[in-house]
DNA sequence: ATGAAAGCGCTAACAC
DNA sequence: GTGTTAGCGCTTTCAT
C-alpha cells in the first residue's frame, strides 16, 4: 500500500494536506476523469455547461494539474533546457531573460544549468534530458563537443560544429575584420588583441577576422609605417584582460598603439590596467572593444566598439526552437547575424 | 491502444527511436523491474553480482531514468524553483550561479523564472509548483505578497513579511545608517538619496537607515552647517539613476553635496549624468553607492560604498532550503547578514 | 536478495 | 458529448 499522502482517505474524498487530483475534481463535478481532463487540455469535446461546472469545482478544490504526470503520459513536458557556460556573464544573463520571457509566453518553463567544462556539459545535458525536456538551447563549451539529443536543440552564440544542428551566431569574423580595418584607417599600426579561450568557435572567428584585416599589411610598410600585431589568448575574464594589458604595457620590445578587447569583461580588465598606469584613451593609446559594458556610456570616449546583436540572437534562437517544437519536420538551420560597428567617442544612452 | 512511441515493438524489445525503459533493462538483465529500480535508487538490497549486471546492461542500452516518472511516483521531483525579478540584474545573476552550483551538487535541477509584478509572481509560482518542485527560492516582488506553497520556500534579499517564511536578507538599514554617518563625518551636509521602488522591503530599509543617520541633525545646525536631505524613489534602473541625478543637478532651490545611489544600476545612471554635466567626483561632488559595479574598480576613486554580502546570501539561502528538504521538521528562520563599508578612493581588485 | 503487483496523476483511445 | 479503461515509467510494499 502506498499511503504517504492523504492517509486513510476512506471513500476517496481528498484528505487534508493532499492536493486535489483530477479524479477528485471529476468526482466532485459528477463527471468522468476523461471529461475533466478534456476540460483542461482542450482536446476533445466538452459541453459548455459541464465545462463550467468542472472549472468551478476545480477552483473550489484549488485543483492544480500535476505536470509531471501530464508530461509522463503525453510525452511533452513543456520544459525547455537552457545550458550555458556562465549565468554571471552579461550576455548570457540578458539572453536568459529574453529566452525565458518568450518561452513562458509559449507555455514552457525553463530548466537552467551552467556548465563550464566539456565534461560537465555532457553530464548536465543528460541530467536535463532525464526530465524529458522538449527542447534545448545550448551555448557549447567548446567547438569540438558532439552530442546527440533526443529532442530539438539550438546552439546559441557558439557552435559545436556538429552536423545538422541548428544554431544562431554572430558573424564575429566580419565584425573583427571591420573593427580592425577601421583601426587601421584611423592610422593605428601596432595592434594588440586580447582574447579568450582558443578552443571556442567565437575566439577562432575573432582572431581570424583580426588577422584577415591585417592581411598583407602585416609587417610591411604601409602608408604611415609598418603594421605589427600581437594576439593574446587567455580567457574571457576581467582578470585576464587586466593581466594581459599589464603584460603588453610592460613589454620592452614592442608597444601597441591600440588595444582590442575581445569581450566586455576583458575590456573591464583593460580599463583597470590602463587606469592603474595612468594611461588615458584615446589620448595615450587606442582602445577598442567587442560589445559594450554599461560603463562605456560614461567612459566610452574613444572606445571603438563592435556590437553583436545580443537581443536578436536570443530571440532568434528561441523562435527557432519553438518552430521545431511546433513543427518537428522543420529542418535545422544555421543563422548568422551581423553586428554593427560603433565609432568611438560616442556616449550611448542607457536603459 | 497507446502506441505513439516504439511502434510495433513486438515481443517488447525496445524499438529504435524509443528510449530504453527500466522494464527493458530489467528484461535484458534477466531481473524484475523492482531489482533494477533498487539498483539505481540505492533503496533496498541488491546482490553485488546482479547490480553489476544491471548496470552493464543499462550502459549497453543507453538507459537513462525518466525523472518525470520517478517524480510522479515518489513525489520528489528533485526540482527547485528560483523566482526572481530579473535575471539581468547582476546581483541575481550572481545569486543564480551560486544557487545553481550548490543545488546541482545536491542533486537538484533549477527551474528558473523571472516575475516582475506581483500578479506575474503568483502565476509564475503556481506554474512552477505544478511541476511539483521540492522547494522554492524566491525574491519577492513586493513586501506585501502572501503565498502559501506546498513546499519549503526561502526568501532571498527581500522579504514578503509572510509569517513563518524562511528568509535571508542583508541588514540594509544598518548599512545605510553607517554609510550615511560616514558621509556626515566627512563633512557632507546636503545629502540626496536616489532609490528604487518604495514597495520593496529593501527600499524601505535603505530609506529608514538613511533617515535614521540623519536623525536629529536634519534641518538643524550641526558642526559645519545645517543638514538637509532629499530622497528620490523610483526604480532600480540606470535610467532612473540618470534622470533623478539630472533632476537634482538641475534644481534651483537646493543642490546636494553628495549623492547616494541605492543600487549599482542607479549608480551607473548617476555616473552617466555626472559625466554629461562634466562633474567629477569626489572633486566636485560626493558620490556613494550600495554595492559596487565592475567599473568601480577603475572609476571608483572617491566612491564610498556599502557592500552587501551577495555571495554569502545566496549560499545561505540555498543551504537553508537544502536543510528544509533533508529535514522537513526544521523550522523556518530569518537570517539577516551584515554588509561592509568600503571607504572611497580605493581601487578594488577584480576577478 | 528478488519478483510480482499496485498505483502515482494524467491523457488518449474507444465505446456508447 | 461523455464515461471507461489502459498504461506512460517508475517506486515501493509485500511475499517469498
Amino acid at each position: 500500500m502506498v499511503a504517504r499522502r492523504g492517509a486513510d482517505r476512506g471513500d476517496g474524498a481528498s484528505a487534508a494536506g493532499s492536493r486535489a487530483s483530477l479524479k477528485d475534481v471529476a468526482r466532485a463535478a459528477g463527471v468522468g476523469v476523461g471529461t475533466a481532463s478534456r476540460t483542461f487540455t482542450g482536446n476533445g469535446y466538452v459541453g459548455e455547461e459541464t465545462r463550467q461546472r468542472v472549472l468551478r469545482v476545480a477552483e473550489e478544490l484549488g485543483y492544480r494539474p500535476n505536470r509531471l504526470a501530464a508530461g509522463l503520459r503525453s510525452d511533452t513536458s513543456h520544459l525547455v533546457a537552457l545550458v550555458l557556460p556562465d549565468l554571471t556573464n552579461e550576455f548570457y544573463a540578458v539572453s536568459s531573460q529574453i529566452i525565458h520571457a518568450r518561452l513562458r509566453d509559449a507555455g514552457y518553463q525553463l530548466l537552467v544549468a551552467s556548465a563550464g567544462t566539456v565534461e560537465d556539459e555532457k553530464k548536465t545535458l543528460e541530467s536535463l534530458i532525464d526530465y524529458r525536456v522538449d527542447g534545448i538551447i545550448h551555448v557549447p563549451a567548446s567547438s569540438g563537443s558532439r552530442f546527440r539529443a533526443p529532442c530539438p536543440i539550438v546552439e546559441l552564440n557558439r557552435r559545436s560544429h556538429s552536423p545538422g544542428i541548428a544554431s544562431v551566431t554572430c558573424d564575429d569574423a566580419a565584425g573583427f575584420r571591420e573593427l580592425t580595418r577601421s583601426l587601421l584607417d584611423r592610422g593605428y599600426r601596432d595592434l594588440a588583441l586580447i582574447v579568450g579561450d582558443e578552443g571556442l568557435s567565437t575566439t577562432q572567428e575573432r582572431i581570424a577576422g583580426f588577422r584577415d584585416a591585417l592581411g598583407a599589411r602585416e609587417g610591411t610598410v604601409h602608408s604611415g609605417g609598418a603594421v605589427h600585431s600581437r594576439v593574446l589568448p587567455g580567457s574571457y575574464s576581467a582578470d585576464w584582460g587586466h593581466r594581459a594589458c599589464l603584460e603588453l604595457l610592460g613589454a620592452t620590445d614592442w608597444q601597441p598603439s591600440v588595444i582590442v578587447a575581445a569581450s566586455p569583461r576583458i575590456a573591464t580588465g583593460v580599463a583597470l590596467a590602463l587606469t592603474q598606469r595612468g594611461i588615458v584613451p584615446p589620448r595615450d593609446i587606442g582602445f577598442a572593444s567587442y560589445s559594450s559594458p554599461d560603463w562605456f556610456s560614461f567612459w566610452g570616449g574613444g572606445v571603438q566598439t563592435f556590437l553583436p546583436p545580443l537581443d536578436q540572437m536570443a530571440r532568434r534562437a528561441t523562435d527557432m526552437l519553438l518552430g521545431q517544437l511546433s513543427d518537428p519536420t522543420t529542418l535545422p538551420s544555421s543563422v548568422v547575424l551581423s553586428g554593427e560597428l560603433r565609432p568611438g567617442g560616442s556616449v550611448r544612452s542607457i536603459g
